[in-house]
DNA sequence: GCGACAG
DNA sequence: ATCTTGTCGC
């Protein structure tokens, strides 16, 4: 982690909170983490929001993994700013401990950015996890910033009751006995997505802006361009270091 | 002990 | 997540 990420840091995260020597204190982390997460609102007045997300290649004996940071106006929804930065991954996939291995990259392609946005969807659960701490909590927490967790299969939980097909439908994301998100149709005939606070926002903020941020696609515009964003830096990346492209025809 | 398991 | 084009269904 250089300067330019350190100095973004909010006040009082360890080091060893970032990356952790193995799980069990990554576990801790977490846990001491969680306890900093603020379910309301709590975010100036957005004009402008973002979207992040990571992209990897199958099998990258490097380990490299691309992240993107796109940033739209409000109420437009138009790309305004992007910024992109490429890490390798400390860990593997862990189910659970997934902000361990993607965060450190979201923090240099932020670290990046000429703009910054007032809120943030992120591709992955916000506090609808085993210790209620996602990865949009995750980088909520770390930065302070307010997130808003956006996955799109379950983690933890299962809806109250049989989702509706129409588009809009929604429920009670519940585990345990406790509300941890909102599952929502967004679109027709297409898999539901799993909204939860990240951080700084509310339950009902999150729904309201997931909804509001929707255009036709089954993710919203934040969310769907950062995927873009990252998958285009990536394999430009591994164009630019390929062997030899094939020859096209000549002549 | 067994099964589940974001990206 | 990613590998991959066309194809089946609404």
């Amino acid at each position: 982690m250089d300067q330019d990420v350190a100095a973004l840091i909010a006040p009082g995260i360890r080091p060893d909170w970032l990356e952790p020597p193995d799980l069990a204190v990554a576990r801790e982390a977490q846990i001491a983490l969680a306890a900093r997460v603020v379910r309301e609102d709590a975010h100036p007045p957005v004009r402008l929001l973002a979207g992040v997300d990571i992209s990897s290649q199958r099998f990258d004996p490097e380990g490299r993994i691309w992240a993107s940071v796109v940033v739209l106006d409000w109420p437009g929804l138009a790309v305004v700013a992007r910024a992109s930065a490429m890490a390798r991954a400390t860990i593997p996939y862990i189910p659970g401990y997934l902000g361990f291995r993607e965060v450190p990259a979201l923090l240099a392609a932020w670290a990046r950015l000429a703009v910054k946005p007032d809120l943030v969807l992120v591709d992955g659960h916000g506090i609808a996890h085993p210790r209620g701490f996602g990865i949009a909590t995750h980088l909520g927490v770390v930065l302070d910033l307010p997130t808003i967790g956006v996955a799109k299969s379950p983690l933890v939980g299962r809806p109250e009751a049989p989702l509706g097909e129409e588009p809009g439908a929604a429920q009670p994301l519940l585990w345990k006995g406790r509300r941890l998100g909102t599952v929502l149709r967004t679109k027709r005939r297409s898999n539901p997505l799993y909204l939860s606070t990240g951080h700084r926002v509310s339950e009902a903020g999150a729904v309201r802006w997931v909804r509001d941020c929707l255009r036709g696609y089954r993710l919203p515009e934040p969310t769907r361009q950062a995927h873009l964003a990252a998958n285009e830096v990536r394999r430009a990346a591994l164009a630019g270091s390929l062997p030899a492209p094939p020859a096209g025809p000549a002549g």
